[in-house]
DNA sequence: GTCAGAATAGTCAAATATAGTCAAAGTCAA
DNA sequence: TTGACTTTGACTATATTTGACTATTCTGAC
């Protein structure tokens, strides 16, 4: 485990203790790990985003302060928003592309997403004419999208 | 027995002694049997399939890691099984029971079943005629059966 | 109030550490 | 002799660590 992850383990054990919400300093956290405080910013970019459900705020100047809250977001919003958002027709590519986002937005897991992918594949659904296949994929990914919430 | 076959039953040795989940780094691995580390990864491809009971995680970059988990013992096996026994047409009825099965004997989890049975519903198919929709039952289910061994 | 200096935090790109891909070359058994 | 399997290495992709430079905020002297 490299630095990053101990100190993401260290930040995470904290937010546990309290109700979620930590306030360190940058250059006091960059010392007690012996890091350059530089490398705090990366700890918290590539382990504390929005759509890994934390939020951060931050202040330089004296007193200067880095907090980090946990929220819960509302995938069950996002989902459905995107489910409205969807119309009749749907193609492969831009289906591949919502797929994307939801794995990135870790709204969905990967098993999930290979699950859907498979249905939504032009192979899938190969013996359709195009028309139909969008058609039919529209309807697939809303179905399984309402699934993953109830 | 050539190399692959040397590093794949060094693995295998080393699953069976912890508990059928195992993390090695690329380069030391390769290191050790003196082999490009690219060997490795002929190695993951052509012994430790999904299809062979096998999955794989990897990370690159500082702290990267190769992790290799022994899945539950012949579950590709009985989905292959039941891929192969679909034929070319699925009704709604048939593709449910199937759903309960998998779930029953725990080879898909409830998330899996869920997901696969809005794919499958008549719901989800209800524009086309109804061979159509067993016709493109059967090729839903297989590709997702499929995706859930690899 | 204003300004200078101290005390913070942020940004970005280079250096380093891993792993992945792909195709050419080698090997071996049918 | 041929085709499948194996081995190799050049090139690519990704993740981490570091430090020089920048931006913001506070405090105290005037």
């Amino acid at each position: 485990m490299g630095l990053t992850d101990n100190i993401a383990a260290f930040l995470m054990e904290l937010l546990d203790e309290s109700t979620g919400e930590l306030e360190v300093q940058r250059q006091e956290l960059a010392q007690r790990f012996g890091v350059v405080p530089s490398q705090i910013n990366y700890v918290l970019a590539s382990r504390f985003r929005p759509e890994q459900g934390y939020r951060i705020e931050s202040r330089r100047g004296g007193g200067g302060y880095i907090r980090i809250y946990r929220v819960q977001d509302n995938d069950a919003g996002r989902i459905m928003h995107l489910v409205n958002a969807i119309g009749e027709s749907l193609d492969a590519e831009t289906a591949s592309q919502h797929l994307k986002n939801l794995l990135a937005y870790d709204i969905l897991t990967g098993e999930q997403c290979r699950l859907m992918a498979a249905a939504l594949s032009e192979r899938a659904l190969a013996p359709l004419a195009r028309e139909d296949r969008n058609i039919i994929r529209a309807r697939l990914f809303k179905n399984m999208l309402v699934s993953t919430i109830s």
